[in-house]
DNA sequence: TCTGTTTTGAATGATTTTGTCAAAAATACA
DNA sequence: TGTATTTTTGACAAAATCATTCAAAACAGA
């Protein structure tokens, strides 16, 4: 279970590019990429979609990944991470079969 | 599926109470209240805690239903939301694990 | 040591959240 | 209807959170 940043932080140090590179295809500063990888900020979507086409992965996989830490962010610290996740997953299948 | 708007605007119709009596409990605005119980402000987690006293409820089930509704907001309008989810669950289950 | 890379944290700006207030809209009911 | 009560709305302000920049410190390797 790996974070978007433990994964663009490897496919970055597989290409041994500095992360003056990939922040620069980013157009943000380096030191953001940093504490992206490290996942101390959340990069934003249109980030994340400019890694996804930078290290030639699948978009939607990346995003999956992005939406997911938040998640996870949004629940820390908390006895009922867990439980929250699984209501709010039967809440959005609730919605989703209410639309059709 | 019900918000936890949706579960105490219930609760106070019950007891044909005014939203100016649950609010002066919480210590907000009523028009607050009114929000909340519509689902277009989020409580907070006093306020949560609050109302669950109020009405007798089960504090627990009650922080359940708050932090689902703001998993659920976070992933509004993503294709990928349940996916989100589902992943989110796995990283939080890993995490604990980890722990052990 | 020198060179390039990464990390850190303070400062600043931008955005979001939270709340108040008062007026408008809706509701209840004599 | 008319009046009182409740609810909703939106403008505004304060507070909190979040993103970004920058320069210095820490780190790695030759």
């Amino acid at each position: 279970m790996e974070s978007l940043g433990e994964t663009i932080r490897k496919r970055r140090e597989d290409k041994e590019l500095p992360l003056r590179t990939v922040a620069a295809y980013l157009d943000i500063d380096q030191a953001i990429l940093s504490k992206i990888e490290r996942g101390q900020r959340n990069a934003n979507r249109e980030q994340v979609i400019k890694l996804a086409r930078f290290f030639n992965m699948n978009e939607t996989d990346l995003l999956v990944s992005w939406l997911s830490d938040k998640l996870v962010y949004e629940v820390r610290n908390e006895d009922v991470a867990l439980k929250a996740l699984q209501v709010a997953e039967e809440k959005v299948k609730y919605q989703k079969m209410k639309k059709l």
